[in-house]
DNA sequence: CATAGGCATCGACGAGTGTCGATGTATCGA
DNA sequence: TCGATACATCGACACTCGTCGATGCCTATG
């Protein structure tokens, strides 16, 4: 039940007014046939969250976790970071879906959001995910 | 590119007794078995070339088109995108591997690099690529 | 040749991003 | 109650990114 977005499919013209010209290559297809502005627009927002080198790793160093949980503090040492960036970091990836904070005492334990991951890798290629 | 990071104090005294029962939060105790940084900042070269809604659609209209054969001034309409700005994508996504360029006469044409999403796909849930 | 069209490149500009230090907030312990 | 700790937020800075208009290159055609 992930994001069922970009099917791909063929451009289907039935009714396509003729182009006068020899048609060299720029059909004025205008019919929005792919992914809408904004599911691009959602998706890209989601990519982004994953387009940064200290994000990739921290995902990989909180799935790696013995229970896939970290505090901020198991963080900011192997990425050489401080505290603040990775704190936004995690911000970042908590408003894209792709983690979870929760606080016990005085730590922040964050985690993987079950099925985020493989719902974008649904969306990269649909035929992998079934 | 200056990170110098003053002083990462750590609790890591050398002849200090640590305390095992409690161990509040900061145990990096598993050594760095996470993404190398190398590793991280060429994955995320490639999010970067997804991380926009307007490439995301040029793959999506890539991808729909009849033989998955597109060329320049088939995207800059549906886009509503100058053409240079179309070429700067397409450039992106040929450099991120996920695009080839072929010209032939005036007109060059885009293709979706077969395997190349597959292959990021894999990396967000490796068990789906199977 | 000369001309026209498709595309890439260049330079510039505004907006966004990653990082930091400083500061604020909440929780636990003495 | 006071101090220490873990984390979030704020403001600032340099850098990158997306976009555009102008221009140059290449190919086909007359």
């Amino acid at each position: 039940m992930p994001t069922p977005v970009a099917a791909p499919r063929r451009r289907e013209s039935p009714a396509d007014p003729v182009q006068e010209t020899e048609a060299p290559c720029c059909v004025p297809s205008h019919g929005q046939e792919s992914l809408l502005a904004g599911e691009a627009e959602a998706l890209a927002a989601r990519f982004k969250a994953l387009a940064d080198p200290n994000r990739l790793r921290i995902l990989s160093i909180v799935s790696s976790s013995p229970e896939a949980e970290t505090c901020v503090c198991d963080l900011s040492e192997p990425l050489n970071l401080g505290q603040p960036t990775v704190s936004h970091h995690l911000k970042i990836m908590v408003e894209a879906g792709l983690l979870t904070r929760e606080k016990r005492g005085v730590w922040a334990y964050y985690s993987l959001v079950p099925g985020a991951l493989d719902s974008l890798a649904a969306t990269l290629s649909p035929k992998a995910s079934r």
